[in-house]
DNA sequence: CAGTGAGCGAGCTTCCGCTTGACTT
């Protein structure tokens, strides 16, 4: 038994610590949190000051018990866990639990792991820092009152019945992405006319250069645009004026958790739950750094390693030494940057997870790497015949610096030519220059894009709203609520004109493009709009863009020892609890109608609204005395922005497409979707298939599809029994009725032998003892 | 698997932030 025992929170970690401390130190991980908030009257005592009333969930009692054992037997216990709020009170959980005194029990931090840094943090042992541990009570305390007062409010007063929540993070992100699409719904496009004029020049050996120059400005209207044209006719272009000036580029500072998810989105196309998911890979390989974190920063072993990688490959020149600052003033620093623990490793052999570990690598070298060195050339070019100029610039790369391995990626994805500067051939003050032809093109202002996964983790940390641990489950649930979801949405084509001056001659043309497309984007739900809304009515300052930061400045003050946490938890709960009170006797039961106009054929107000299945359109009311008639909107629809005409479009359905092998075939959307019903069978349309359009030619193959992939599935059936024994993904399995029955490993090779009588068995078998669930149910009151 | 849409009201749901495995009928 090793006479010290260090308790860090990650196993990753330990493993690696272990190896530095040697044969006097054993080290465990906790896994984090190792108690919670009962979930019983939301685990606290409000009338009791708030005090939280904590329990070791079910799947941390084995760590526990271990931990336990390990501190009884062990000279001296060293509790290691991650330097901030949530560290700290992990470490202050595990006095309590363990029986540790908190007055005497040796509390270290680390920022990085390598061995001058551990040692370092050895010899300077503190103790726990209760006032930290405050603050970290009253934020747990805090979410767990918004949370668990705000979501049983929505039950109450939705119409709608699914599991709703509402929190201090989630309902926030989902306001974001709401009041983002209004803006787009509402978004008036602009056309302007930007010109663009063509020219040639020769250079000094007589060859002929072609280049480009942009027009004074926009022009708002085609016959301001043409105007302009006509006065260029006869015209010639003389240089007026060249300037040439230097410029840099700098490379970004190494990855966070929050600029990870954002690059691997840009450049890889993956979700923030992938990117995070191939990282733990990576780190729990020792391939790099841990991967939640908010700092920038690189200890002083890797800024070593990452020179001498540098200076190798490409030479001292293009090494910058560079200290990063974190702009976010949240950040709480516990680890470093993430970065490749070896810079050696310039690429890994695992096919899964190195594109990722590329994008590290990369990144972590050009953070320390010199700027791009640039030389702007700006040429200002006289029209003889007006006022106006033209401008041409161009750019040229004098050293590449860290360009030569990285460049961030950027959101706007149509930030189009405009920045890209081409190079400018030499050009001289009187120079005249030829025109080719001069372009006023018809363009369009386009609103803020919908907000990608990794675009709104960005936002999120901006506004200081959830942690580098949260941002991915957080998108997660807001998608599983149904608040919102990620779709991709096909353009519009939009026509758009030309005007060309060529020759001393102007026509015109026009042309299409494509606008508005969108992939992979987060788009709310008619469920997100309108639990937003009823939010934001009634509970203003939760659902402030800046109540995070506000609660966190007093989060700061209960750590720092200026305000007392349950003080600060009396001042939220207060006016927050009346609220509530107020909102479940007042607010109405919301049912997000709208109404769109009258059935022609009935006169019959014809509304979109909420249902408990989601949204519909109703035509006439409840109290009718005909039955009102209902149709469930279409997965791309919204109550907000549905058209009367496309409302009855909806009432089409079912259709009655005809006969197939004597009996009906009929189309309509169900629980699951646009299906087809025959002989009492239910086939589920392809995608590509519209139930509003598709026709019976193409629904026979269907049937006859589905029929064959069943023959093939089934290895033997039991008419009688009404047993089956079928092929699944996991290999075969008996079937009776609705419910699945495992085959015992030993038959699994011979089940096509299977008789009926031992598939009964089986059943019977599985009945008797059912196999264990993963989360068994969670015990009632024990009181 | 493929319905429904009103109201009553069993019994249920829910938060954020630390950490990893479990695991298919």
């Amino acid at each position: 038994m090793a006479k010290n025992l260090v308790i860090v929170e990650s196993p990753a970690k330990a493993k690696t610590i272990e190896k530095i401390l040697g044969n006097d130190f054993e080290v465990k991980s906790c896994f984090g949190h190792i108690r919670d908030l009962e979930k019983d009257d939301m685990g606290i005592d409000i009338n009791n000051n708030f005090k939280p009333k904590y329990a070791v969930p079910e799947d941390k009692e084995k760590i526990v018990k271990e931990l336990k054992k390990l501190a009884k037997d062990t000279d001296e216990v060293w509790l290691a866990t991650d330097e901030d709020r949530e560290g700290e009170a992990i470490s202050w959980h595990l006095c309590e639990v363990l029986g540790l005194d908190p007055q005497t029990t040796k509390r270290i931090v680390f920022h990085e792991i390598t061995k001058p840094a551990i040692e370092r943090a050895v010899q300077q042992p503190r103790l726990l820092d209760m006032n930290l541990v405050n603050a970290q009570q009253a934020r747990r305390i805090l979410d767990r009152i918004v949370g668990f007062e705000l979501s049983p409010v929505l039950w109450r007063k939705m119409s709608m019945r699914n599991s709703l929540s509402a929190g201090r993070v989630q309902s926030v992100a989902v306001r974001l992405i709401v009041e983002r699409e209004r803006e787009i719904n509402t978004f008036n496009s602009v056309s302007s006319f930007k010109v663009e004029a063509f020219f040639t020049a020769k250079d000094s050996q007589g060859k002929t250069l072609s280049f480009k120059a942009d027009g004074p400005s926009r022009f708002k209207t085609a016959e301001d645009a043409e105007k302009f044209l006509q006065q260029c006719i006869g015209a010639t272009y003389t240089v007026k004026d060249i300037q040439v000036k230097p410029a840099k580029k700098s490379p970004a500072a190494p990855f966070t958790t929050s600029t990870l998810q954002q690059e691997a989105s840009r450049k890889l196309g993956y979700s923030v739950s992938k990117t995070m998911l191939l990282a733990q890979k990576l780190y729990e390989s020792g391939k790099i750094t841990y991967m939640r974190t908010d700092s920038v920063n690189l200890s002083d072993t890797a800024l070593t390693d990452i020179k001498q990688a540098i200076e190798k490959s490409y030479g001292q020149r293009y090494h910058q030494h560079r200290k990063f600052k974190n702009k976010n003033e949240s950040a709480q620093e516990a680890h470093e940057a993430i970065r490749p623990t070896y810079m050696d490793n310039a690429t890994i052999d695992d096919s899964d997870t190195r594109r990722l570990y590329e994008l590290i690598w990369k990144r972590t070298i050009a953070s320390q790497m010199a700027d791009a060195e640039l030389e702007k050339t700006i040429a200002k070019i006289d029209i003889s015949t007006n006022h106006e100029e033209l401008t041409a610039s161009g750019e040229v790369l004098k050293f590449d610096g860290f360009l030569k391995i990285y460049m961030e990626g950027r959101d706007d994805e149509d930030a189009d030519e405009e920045d890209q500067e081409g190079v400018l051939p030499p050009l001289a003050v009187k120079q005249v220059v030829d025109l080719k032809e001069m372009k006023a093109t018809e363009r369009f202002t386009r609103p803020a894009p919908r907000y990608t996964e990794a675009s709104l983790v960005k936002k999120l940390e901006e506004l200081g709203i959830g942690r580098p641990s949260t941002y991915a489950p957080t998108i997660t649930t807001i998608q599983k609520r149904s608040y919102v979801e990620k779709r991709d949405k096909e353009g519009i084509k939009r026509e758009f004109r030309i005007m060309t001056l060529k020759a001393d001659k102007i026509t015109k043309t026009a042309d299409t493009e494509n606008t508005g497309a969108e992939k992979a984007k987060l788009f709310p739900t008619d469920l997100g709009m309108i639990v937003t809304d009823f939010l934001n009515q009634y509970f203003d300052s939760v659902m402030d863009y800046g109540f995070t930061a506000k609660i966190e400045e007093e989060f700061d003050e209960i750590a720092n020892g200026k305000k007392v946490w349950n003080k600060m938890l009396n001042e939220f709960y207060e006016p927050f609890h009346q609220d509530v009170a107020n909102t479940l006797e007042k607010a109405e039961r919301v049912k997000g109608e709208r109404l769109l106009g009258e059935d022609p054929e009935t006169g019959k107000p014809v509304v979109a609204r909420m249902g408990r299945y989601g949204p519909m359109i109703q035509i006439g009311k409840a109290e009718d005395e005909e039955k009102p008639r209902f149709a469930k909107l279409k997965a791309t629809q919204s109550i907000e922005t549905i058209s009367m005409a496309d409302a009855m479009e909806l009432f089409r359905l079912p259709r009655n497409l005809g006969m197939f092998e004597g009996q009906e075939v009929t189309v309509n959307i169900g629980r699951f979707g646009p299906y087809a019903q025959h002989d009492k069978k239910f086939y589920s349309l392809k995608k590509e298939m519209d139930p509003y359009t598709v026709e019976l030619e193409e629904i026979g193959p269907l049937i006859v599809e589905k029929r064959t992939a069943k023959d093939e599935r089934t290895i033997k059936v039991f008419e009688k029994e009404k047993i089956q024994i079928l092929k699944g993904p996991y290999g075969p399995y008996i079937k009776q009725g609705l419910k699945n029955y495992k085959i015992p490993k030993e038959r699994i090779d011979h089940a096509a032998d299977i008789t009926v009588e031992e598939a009964k068995a089986i059943i019977e078998d599985v009945k008797a003892n059912p196999p264990k669930k993963k989360a068994p149910p969670r015990k009632k009151k024990t009181e």
